[in-house]
DNA sequence: CTGTTAGCGCCTTCAG
DNA sequence: CTGAAGGCGCTAACAG
């Protein structure tokens, strides 16, 4: 393994102009550049990370903290975890995972001591996330993704205002009131006036997981905005037979519903056979849409289902950018954005049978 | 961030002392141990990744390269990959992901070079892999997982023979023959003659990917192991549509079949459905085995399918501990495993109907 | 059993 | 525009 030191005597210079020509902070002439460049071909040198790391402080590492893979939406999570590893390593950076043995804050607390990267990602942050306030007391780099936490919500709730005061924080998330509408909206279109939202548990919910918080409080707003004629919210635990129960429940107890909104995969397959079984026909009888999906589960049912699909390319990829950006200490502003989960089409979703024609 | 220089201080002892409480590589009296570890402990002393990594050339770093997403059984992966993690943390490593950007030759090459990480993982090796032969020419510690290649197998075929001469190959594999083979004997005393086993695409199989190839050939050999009537063998491709497509063609040219084996989770959908639409039953008339599979998918169908589960967690772990202890030169031998899939027995298979009370 | 010290490969201030 | 030199924090001989 050539060194730099190498290269510097291949080139005929010194160390020091070779090291910036690597990083080019500093002007060189273009020959000696040139040059240095050749030699460096020439040994196919690499610069060391761990030396550049010790001597820098800048490892060029990131950590992304994953969720358990037991619960939660979990198709998406792979692929989340790839484009993140991917859009990293567009800026030079390389991506470790921690898994849950970090959810244990000491072990989290210690390993940022250790500062073996320069900054992490923490998927599925809760609202009162202790991870992310060990986090703030530090001064390593992280944001927040996806779908998660409450913080900087504009909801005028004790939890959002706790952190929202914190402008410090940096976050992605799902814009689940903005894609909650995209859904509704295009159920008007279809001409439902009767839809049902299936969201994930209740005891999510009371945990003050933020896609469940805050979906069932933009459907209460919605009530107002929109003219259904109903608009019905059940929690749902994450499993087929769940799924099963609230869609019979739902078939028996409000037969003008025929239109279904999911938030959970997990149990979306039950939903499907209820409607088998009570011979309602997808999507001629009831349509289904599911929110914050992915196309692999959707891909599981028959019709395949219509989606609104987690962003998770972009999310990477502004999470990722934004956070390079801090550390390399060019801070655009804080981010906190929200994104829309794109609408595709793909079966289980069609016009309301009219009513006269029943 | 208290250096191991503080540390040697608070506890009146030289570096090098400390240095060696923290290795154990050479003897300590109890005394200066305790002083030395009591000091580290109040100082909250944590031994710097990047300059370990510098003066040892031992990063305790591992990469583990994942394919694309796109294709591939897929759901197993994300548990795979927090496998791994959770295993190599175990041992004091830190895992880093490598995405498709590395199917690139020469980027792999490039990362290698760096000696950023100790060893690596290849997930989803094919039976001509080059990057095998790149890894192969380098010293780093590499091992080789799952159900992808055909180094080291016991076939008599050109490409076995090709690699299994290479005994320093480190691999960990699912036994498919032996895993196929728990599948027939299942159905076999289940009271089925004739079953269809639903492979992966022939286009994939010409591409002489492992789990497909040493299926098929399985599949052939066992036709003399086992007493069945037919025992058909169906190439498909990995969509809905093409399940449904071959079960359509089963049903309807070979009625006597009642028990199908999938090793194909993406067109397992369409198998479903095909059975649905031909009105027959599972598994009262028709048996679905799912090869190598995950309870997550198995799941996402009613109902849920019998599954030779994809034993990921034994898996990383082997292949995790054999990849540090060829890092750390304890060599126990190469590591040529292969694992039977365990059955998982979830309703979508049964006795086969009595032909009399039909 | 313990201390001294020379690096590991690179960055970066300080001089030129 | 370029060099020289002092670390970064730790390991591993080499000496006692």
């Amino acid at each position: 393994m050539a060194t730099i030191q190498d290269v510097a005597e291949a080139a005929g210079v010194s160390v020091s102009t070779v090291s910036y020509v690597l990083s080019g902070s500093r002007p060189i002439s273009a020959a000696t550049k040139a040059r240095v460049q050749e030699a460096m071909e020439k040994l196919g040198y690499r610069p060391h990370p761990h030396a550049r790391a010790l001597a820098s402080k800048q490892s060029h590492l990131l950590a992304l903290l994953i969720p358990p893979t037991r619960r939660g939406l979990g198709e998406t999570e792979i692929d989340f975890t790839s484009h993140v590893s991917r859009e990293a390593l567009r800026a030079g950076y390389h991506t470790l995972l921690l898994t849950d043995e970090y959810d244990d804050l000491s072990s989290l607390q210690e390993f940022i001591h250790t500062s073996l990267v320069d900054g992490l990602i923490l998927m599925e942050v809760h609202t009162y996330d202790p991870r992310v306030q060990l986090l703030s007391t530090t001064k390593i780099p992280f944001v927040l993704i996806g779908r998660c936490e409450t913080i900087g919500d504009t909801t005028p709730d004790k939890s959002a205002e706790r952190f929202s005061s914190e402008p410090s924080l940096n976050w992605v998330d799902i814009d689940f009131e903005g894609t909650l509408h995209t859904a509704l909206e295009y159920f008007l279109e279809l001409g439902h006036r009767d839809v049902a939202f299936i969201n994930q548990s209740r005891a999510v919910y009371e945990n003050g997981y933020g896609p469940v918080v805050r979906s069932f409080e933009a459907l209460e707003r919605a009530r107002r905005l929109y003219a259904f004629e109903k608009l019905e919210h059940y929690f749902c635990e994450a499993t087929n037979e769940a799924g099963y129960e609230i869609t019979r429940h739902i078939i028996q107890q409000e037969p003008e519903i025929h239109a279904l909104i999911v938030m959970n995969d997990r149990a979306l397959p039950g939903v499907y056979r209820a409607l088998y079984e009570e011979k309602k026909r997808i999507p001629e009888d009831v349509s289904v849409l599911s929110m914050v999906s992915s196309e692999r589960a959707a891909e599981m049912l028959y019709p395949p289902v219509t989606t609104l699909e987690f962003p998770a390319q972009v999310l990477a990829s502004q999470a990722v950018q934004q956070l390079i950006c801090q550390i390399e200490g060019k801070q655009g502003g804080p981010l906190h954005n929200t994104l829309r989960c794109p609408l595709i089409e793909r079966g289980s979703t069609g016009r309301r049978a009219d009513k006269d024609s029943c």
